[in-house]
RNA sequence: GGCGACGUACCCAAGUGGCUUAAGGGGAAAGUCUGCAAAACUUUUAUUCAUCGGUUCGAAUCCGAUCGUCGCCUCCA
């Protein structure tokens, strides 16, 4: 079956066509490590790990590379920006290379609980300096670049189709505009691909180049890294919706100029998660983090179906009641593969109704071939498991398949984490069951209520009871 | 100022010309079960898709206007 992605380049859905027959190069905007990751940020890269999964159901062998930023860059184009990753070092008081390998591991940490996949490699932007000098290099030998006070900059004028990812409108960009205008720079549009260190201070990180000692500029990294890894041409790359109209922008410019071939042939952007006050940004000072979630007692993977239930091309306001319905939602999926385990064994006679059965893997495989319409996929799983027609031990074999595209850890529907439980409370208990046994019903309540006061719910099931520790 | 997106039930949300007199989840209500609860399960919950016009045999889906919400144009997923 065909799968449709939609284009930026177009602004349309297209089908999916391969460089490569069975394969899929997939080059993503990863995390800029001066600071940690929102789960806005994860929005978008849990987006990525959608389409790659969707892709590998498809049986695509995916070659997936995501770029670290460890090289800081200015806050804004202009000479008064900061440099983010030195400003995180005055700071705290470590290197900028030390903040970089932290805030790299906890995001990497942070990926894994929301069960993303990891990406076949990640690339440094500070392993590869070379190949973004060469990238500059080529771009001289073509005429493409000039050298201002500050820094090397990208001619944006010398071609004909800058903004077509965009479709900017570059007249109408001047009116009204808040940019800080640079005066050595010949067209608005045009970009540094290296900034000079400051004539009167080091960097910690600087580089030698043949223009001066400085450091690239941000948009180099990924037309770099993406042609040292996926060659000049490949299949897709995403990003977040801002990277439209400035970086990957920017990026196409840098590699079709230097590469004289296209560059990606799918250009996929992720929408924003957004607060009630606007977009989520770090700026803000407090964000939201996965740890932040798990503080308050959620799941990470809580926040994944969240994100599900949403398509990625739509805006998705943020609110605490809507990844409380997702928990919900998301524990009683849960509860019922469980219950499906403890029937599979017993209802082994039933015959399937192998046109349900079909009908139900079609229209999933539809749902997310159709531009990852994942709210749908999740409303066929649900289907799935309500139809009567279908064995409890094929609808688990179903959802199991299903939750490879997912990533909802269905299978493993008895592994909640398990919560220390003290001792008074389990004395309690125990003289609840004993109380329930004398069929002194009234002490049994009591009992419940003050173990509940205590922060443990009492919930009798076949055959003995069950705790559930109340989180706020 | 320029550019763009969106507005579907109490909440989230899919659907973008006939398959739909609008999926799915959450919430709420009723029922089954239970010592009682809880959980689980079952059922119910939009003749209607911001508003008003138009195109069409046929529109939530296309066009226009109006109102509303938001994003981008500056680092940003």
């Amino acid at each position: 079956m065909d799968i449709t992605l939609f284009n930026t380049l177009g602004r349309e859905k297209q089908i999916f066509k391969p460089i490569t027959q069975g394969k899929a190069g997939v080059y993503t905007c990863g995390p800029t490590v001066y600071d940690y990751q929102h789960i806005g940020n994860f929005r978008t890269f849990m987006f990525e790990d959608f389409l790659k999964r969707v892709l590998m159901y498809n049986g695509y062998d995916v070659k997936h590379i995501m770029n670290i930023t460890d090289v800081g860059h200015l806050v804004s184009d202009g000479d008064e920006g900061e440099d983010k990753m030195e400003k995180g070092s005055e700071r705290t008081g470590k290197t900028v290379w030390e903040i970089a390998e932290y805030y790299t591991k906890v995001f990497m940490d942070d990926a894994k609980l929301l069960n993303i996949l990891p990406p076949e490699k990640y690339t440094k932007a500070t392993e590869y300096i070379k190949e973004q000098v060469d990238m500059i290099k080529c771009l001289e030998e073509k005429g493409f670049i000039y050298v201002t006070s500050d820094g090397v900059y990208f001619d944006t004028s010398k071609l004909s189709d800058y903004g077509k990812l965009a479709r900017l409108d570059i007249e109408g960009l001047e009116e009204g505009s808040r940019i800080g205008f640079n005066e050595e720079k010949k067209n608005k549009t045009d970009f540094a691909v290296w900034k000079f260190s400051p004539k009167d201070g080091r960097r910690q990180m600087e580089w030698d180049s043949p223009w001066g000692k400085g450091f690239p500029g941000w948009h180099l990294e990924c037309s770099a890294m993406s042609k040292a890894t996926l060659g000049v041409t490949f299949d897709i790359h995403c990003g977040g919706i801002d990277h439209v109209p400035v970086h990957h922008t920017n990026e196409i410019a840098q590699s079709e100029a230097c590469n004289g071939a296209e560059s990606a042939h799918y250009w996929m952007h992720g929408a924003f998660l957004e607060e009630e006050t606007g977009k989520m940004s770090k700026s803000k000072g407090e964000f939201l983090r996965v740890q932040t979630l798990i503080d308050k007692g959620y799941s990470p993977l809580d926040y994944r179906y969240m994100c599900l239930g949403t398509h990625y091309r739509k805006r998705l306001l943020f609110s605490w009641d809507v990844l409380d319905s997702a928990k919900t939602a998301r524990v009683r999926l849960k509860n019922r593969i469980k219950a499906l385990k403890e029937n599979a064994a017993n209802f082994t006679n039933i015959t399937n109704d192998s046109n349900s059965v079909n009908k139900f893997k079609d229209k999933f495989l539809a749902s997310i071939n159709d531009d990852l319409n994942m709210p749908e996929a999740l409303a066929v799983v649900w289907d799935t498991l309500k139809d009567e027609s279908i064995s409890p031990a094929a609808k688990l074999e179903m959802i199991s398949e299903f939750d490879r595209v997912l990533g909802l850890d269905l299978e493993k529907a008895e592994a909640e984490i398990k919560q220390d439980v003290p001792a008074e409370v389990i004395a309690l208990v125990n003289e609840r069951i004993a109380a329930k046994k004398a069929r002194d019903f009234k002490l049994a309540d009591e009992l419940r209520d003050k173990v509940k006061s205590l922060g443990f719910e009492i919930v009798d099931v076949k055959g003995g009871v069950k705790l559930k520790s109340i989180k706020n």
